[in-house]
DNA sequence: TGTGCCCTGGTA
DNA sequence: TACCAGGGCACA
């Protein structure tokens, strides 16, 4: 699933391979992706020449250089492929862009969850978001503050994109555990402390992520699974105490944890 | 605050 | 064959 850092990767590839480039035509591939880009807007896009690609949060923002803005959000399993065009086109294509020197721009998407939308110049808005974590926006003063608002319990609060921008369900998981704090403990009950503490594990989780698609490869060279510190692992042992690591379901979504050394 | 929905590949 | 996973949103 891609989160943060796969985002921001993807955002470099597509800047690399799309900025000064003119979009010679657009073809969608799953009702999906015409729901959200109807053949109005699909047209509106042929002809017209990239600038840059922005992101915020999971969210790619893609500038036209008419004032238009491409929103891209991948959900779960949405991703860029490239290809020239005598090659074969990828697995789950959704959506294809084609640039003015041949190049294609894929958008696969095995789960068709993925969102591509387009804005008309002035009337982009971008959602409510908390600060981006990897940036010095992410004060523990400001986190302290607004976690001291929130009685629900610290695990779906971090999931709250207004909380902080980019995390998702497997690095709230593996942050806490870095932090060794448990997911059910109450927002607003975390000290000044543990919430510094949460705050230097997102960012450890973040930048320690395996980047790259899918994780297909992890920084230590292994299988990507082995990466994580608690997600997935549930009867598996804790890499820190040796406990039992175990799992629950948080607003509908798979929280681990280590019972012993996650304090409430 | 919780639930269901959108989807489909992978697994039990 | 049934169920699960998950981001974000609508809805109760």
């Amino acid at each position: 699933m891609p989160e943060l850092p796969e985002v921001e990767f993807a955002r470099r590839r597509l800047e690399a391979a799309a900025a000064g480039r003119r979009i010679r035509r657009v073809e969608l591939f799953h009702p999906a992706a015409r729901r959200h880009l109807p053949p109005r807007d699909q047209r509106a896009l042929e002809g017209v020449r990239i600038t840059g690609v922005e992101r915020r949060a999971k969210i790619q923002l893609v500038h036209l250089e008419d004032g238009t803005r491409l929103e891209v959000h991948f959900r779960m399993t949405g991703d860029w492929a490239f290809t020239g065009s005598p090659e074969a086109a990828p697995l789950h294509e959704r959506i294809r862009f084609t640039l003015d020197n041949g190049t294609r721009v894929h958008l696969v998407d095995s789960r068709a969850f993925a969102v591509v939308r387009r804005h008309a110049p002035g009337t982009f808005v971008w959602p409510p978001l908390g600060p981006e974590p990897l940036t010095d926006d992410f004060t523990v003063e400001g986190f302290h503050g607004v976690l001291a608002e929130r009685r629900a319990p610290i695990k779906p609060v971090l999931l709250d994109q207004r909380v902080v921008a980019g995390v998702g369900n497997i690095y709230a998981s593996e942050a806490l555990w870095e932090a060794r704090i448990h997911p059910e403990t109450p927002a607003a009950q975390l000290t000044r402390a543990r919430v510094q503490r949460l705050r230097d594990a997102i960012r450890v989780v973040l930048t320690s992520a395996p980047e790259g698609r899918y994780y297909t490869t992890a920084p230590d060279g292994g299988a990507p699974e082995e990466h994580w510190r608690v997600y997935g692992r549930s009867g598996e042992t804790c890499r820190r105490c040796a406990s039992r690591i175990r799992d629950c379901t948080q607003s509908g979504r798979r929280s681990f944890f280590c019972p012993r050394c996650q304090r409430r």
